[in-house]
DNA sequence: ATTTACCTACTGAGTACTCGGTAGGTATCG
DNA sequence: CGATACCTACCGAGTACTCAGTAGGTAAAT
């Protein structure tokens, strides 16, 4: 049966590992074109080889799915614990080099907010968080008082709102809107320096 | 003509007129709950009181329902067309008394950059129009350079970011969320007035 | 008589999910 | 070495249901 030596040896005797992994790359992908209403198991699992019964084997269930995929990008985006004003900058700047990855929380986020939605808590808690670090490097910089004339935490909330304001707008017009240049105007607003590129 | 004096005269040969109304009335309702994709025509067809087919004789599908929803709560909030950033605040107070209206923009606004969704081109024109808008009653009121140290078209997208950001963080925590006050608090660092509550 | 306002009945496609398998790999035991 | 046992990785076929949309009718109002 000309047992071949390079091929990564699909179907059967397949080895795991990545498998996982794919699956989880197709699902971001999906989720983001479709949401998670519109998406359907068959799609995720026909963009790895699979079948809709196959992609079952690994997440029993779609909910199950979409909270592995969640999970598993909350831990990746997670690398940067603590980052400066400067450095948030760069953030949104990596992200508009990556529409599927901003496409996927706005979508997720704001369809989160229906009845019975399995991500509510997930984003919930991903915004109270979000909130917090944000409030707490604000704080640590420019103390309780930010020199714009608002508050740490009022501050941080505004951020969070322009950040996820703004992938909405830069969604929908891609050509017209510059999410890091909007956000560095929000940072000299909030802040008063000229956080890169201040006139 | 009063055949009848009181009774609403239900079933067939029931008036015109406002049916199509309650209809769109009880579809802002099931599509905020449920955003597009989630949402069911019988669904909505229950709430007036209806089978699904008695909906489809007014609407022959559910994208046409969709939009016509959509353009009737766009006439609605099309009342106060020009007005100052004083009364954006109280625009905002308002939009925080009705979580319906506000959850039926987010939920459709962010589940409309997926693929092929009917109302893709709408949120993507009405968001350049709001844009302009503001862009507009900035630059009136404090010419083309804002006292914050941003452009009037600069300010008008971080205006309409934060709007429709806080609303989604206030969505998912109602509690935490003071959206005239933060709203009130980004036209202070834009403007530096001190429009409503300026500390 | 025609139009309006529905309803009953139906279709075909799609949904998530289950059940019962099978092909192959690996470990254990004799 | 070889048989037995068990595990992983799937797939085919089906279940039970929901979906938007169609066809054709009936009853009331004009």
């Amino acid at each position: 049966m000309a047992s071949n030596e390079e091929t990564p040896r699909r179907g059967r005797g397949r080895p795991p590992g990545n498998r996982r992994d794919e699956i989880l790359r197709a699902a971001l992908e999906v989720f983001a074109e479709s949401g998670f209403n519109g998406a359907s198991l068959a799609t995720v699992a026909e963009r790895v080889g699979l079948t809709q019964q196959g992609l079952l084997h690994y997440f029993p269930s779609k909910q199950q799915l979409l909270v592995a995929m969640l999970d598993k990008r909350d831990e990746l985006d997670r690398q940067p614990q603590r980052f400066s004003p400067e450095e948030l900058v760069n953030v949104v700047q990596r992200n508009a080099e990556r529409p599927g990855i901003v496409q996927v929380y706005t979508v997720l986020s704001a369809e989160s907010v229906t009845e019975n939605h399995p991500a509510r808590e997930h984003f919930a808690a991903r915004f109270a968080d979000v909130r917090q670090r944000f409030a707490a490097i604000l704080r640590e910089k420019y103390g309780d008082h930010l020199p714009g004339g608002v508050s740490a935490d009022e501050g941080a909330t505004l951020l969070v709102a322009v950040m996820d304001g703004l992938q909405l707008q830069w969604l929908h017009a891609p050509d017209e809107i510059d999410m890091p240049d909007s956000v560095a105007a929000m940072l000299r607003l909030m802040t008063g320096d000229s956080v890169l590129s201040g006139e």
